[in-house]
DNA sequence: TTGAAAGCGCTAACAG
DNA sequence: CTGTTAGCGCTTTCAA
């Protein structure tokens, strides 16, 4: 008697077995196995017992798209982040995952690239009805799509752009912008830069100029001032900041601090002064914003607003709208602080 | 005659419609409208017309779960990555999401902080039914699990563990460990050390282990040995790396160039040796591996293993077998090139 | 404690 | 071309 090794991918698909056999197998109702599950406690221990043992015996697992109709819910929640090729968004990203981790919820991740790409997301997620709950990173939610989020009663929590109708995670931009002037105010510095990147047009607010209005409040309070030709608003790429690093370093009276309004370009202007043969910090201080995991890496003077912690927050709001649908909405501001290492 | 703000968040909840309203308002049959969504080629354009009014009437979109029980698919796939803490996982999830924001898959994101997890998921994800298929990035998968996979025909994509039965990305270790010890050794380096991170027993195959060997190989086929004083394998965190770093280049005959398993560690290497006051490459020459977005922040030289292009691989070996379920597996092997930058 | 049956919203034969 | 109808797999009344 020959046996092939039917154990492969051979013969028919396998299909997994659904309520209907671990039914007939315990010799009960389709309900009485969905009662089991569900509500353990209504159904008598003698027949529990025999359905898990067929449970068990075809490995029997709840198909989670019945459920989710059958429950009008999916056990998912949906990020919307720009395509992430910027750092911050995946540590919050991670935070996210991190406090996920505990629970049984899936995350969907949607990456958008164009801000018509977030209208559209916005509109159609709360009624494709796959996901339960809605968390939008860094991006900007119109007055109509923050309504009809509303309308649709998705739970949804915005990190960084703010809207009174939802759930918020906001960061003290401007205070942040105020921290790092007092910090290199307070290490001697009198010629400080500002280093930002440009405002998109179309967006409500916009981070680096709060960043950029915090940082001049607090030197006007020193009585210094944040000479024009000491700001730089450049896109946020590497060439042009390192263009825009490399006039400031190669002026007559060149500053000899620099706040970043994001590590990234941090890193890119630490990176040219090394190249221009800088000493950081003795001939240039340089402060960056975000505190990266390669802000520490490259030991690089931050302020830190809490990526991590900030995605971790983010789920424990969203989760505890989601259990009280009814509740206002929340909004709640992620400290900043100052993280000195070897820049400054 | 007052009229209150109605468009806000009060009164019921705003259930999206469903095919029977669109239906209802129409004034044809559920399948009809079900036809000019699915098959519009099978409608009259007359009442083609009528339904779209409809649809764009109530806004109509279709439920994703429903669509998907009826289907039996969920234009959903599923990524499986450690608990990423580590950038590489990010950057190739990033190419992931690149390749897919061109179609309407959804990515679902499960992280997994222990091996056993490891298990679990691939157990339970394909008989859940929510994903049509699968990429698990850097974990081993048991010749169990590849079996259940493949009989629950759940198309699924490894990168850099194969297994014969499943798709996979191959990432060539050891020729990775050559480059780099080619590449120093034609620096003029004679006193090349190795560090990476430690074994996990339970892991099958070890990338570090494979490095080191391909760049030891290279080493005695020039003539060159690597002491066991030379070789570190530490835990994958910072502090371990700098202690091992630290001894490495204060013994007294110090390695002048390093080879580090990861850009993480090399970064740390990086930082220590600029401590200690040795100067990068002149004193120390570093080459990582990896190609993180940081190394070129750090302008470290390193073996790129394209992770963002991996991802975008393994998105399309995946697509194309969710189209063909039958073609037998594919194991595609992603070039490796060496970066050279300043710390070489 | 249990079963029968009615959905959940949509797709896909099968008849007209 | 269009309507009827039977599911997809599960939850949840409502009775028994």
């Amino acid at each position: 008697m020959k046996v092939l090794s039917q154990e492969d991918g051979m013969g028919a698909p396998a299909k997994s077995p659904t309520i209907y056999e671990v039914a007939r197998l315990s010799g009960v109702s389709i309900a009485t196995i969905s009662r089991v599950l569900n509500a353990p406690g209504k159904v008598s221990p003698a027949t529990r017992v025999r359905v898990h043992a067929a449970i068990d015996k075809l490995g029997f697992i709840p198909k989670a798209e019945a459920r989710a109709r059958a429950l009008s819910r999916t056990a998912r929640i949906g990020v919307v982040t720009p395509f992430f090729t910027a750092p911050s968004f995946v540590q919050r990203l991670r935070g996210i995952a991190e406090a996920l981790s505990s629970t049984h919820i899936e995350l969907v991740i949607y990456t958008v690239d164009s801000l018509e790409h977030v209208e559209g997301y916005l509109a159609s997620l709360p009624l494709r009805g796959n996901v339960d709950g809605l968390i939008v990173i860094s991006l900007p939610v119109g007055e109509q799509q923050a309504r009809r989020l509303k309308r649709h009663g998705m739970p949804t929590v915005l990190i960084e752009y703010p809207n009174r109708l939802l759930d918020s995670l906001e960061i003290d931009d401007v205070d942040g912008g105020c921290m790092a002037a007092e910090h290199l105010i307070r290490k001697g510095h009198v010629r400080l830069a500002f280093l930002g990147d440009t405002h998109p047009p179309e967006y409500a607010i916009h981070p680096a100029s709060l960043r950029q209005k915090g940082f001049r409040r607090a030197l006007k309070g020193a009585g210094l001032g944040l000479p024009p030709a000491y700001v730089r608003s450049i896109p946020n790429a590497a060439e042009p900041t390192r263009r825009a690093a490399t006039e400031l370093l190669t002026m007559k009276d060149p500053p000899t601090a620099m706040f970043a309004a994001s590590d990234i370009q941090a890193l890119v202007v630490l990176k040219t002064a090394r190249q221009l043969g800088r000493r950081v910090p003795e001939d240039l201080a340089i402060v960056g914003f975000d505190d990266l995991d390669m802000a520490e890496y490259a030991d690089l003077t931050t302020i830190r607003q809490q990526l991590d912690e900030s995605g971790r927050m983010a789920v424990q709001i969203l989760l505890s709208h989601l259990e009280e649908p009814e509740r206002p909405a929340k909004h709640v501001k992620v400290p900043l602080t100052l993280v000195e290492r070897s820049t400054t």
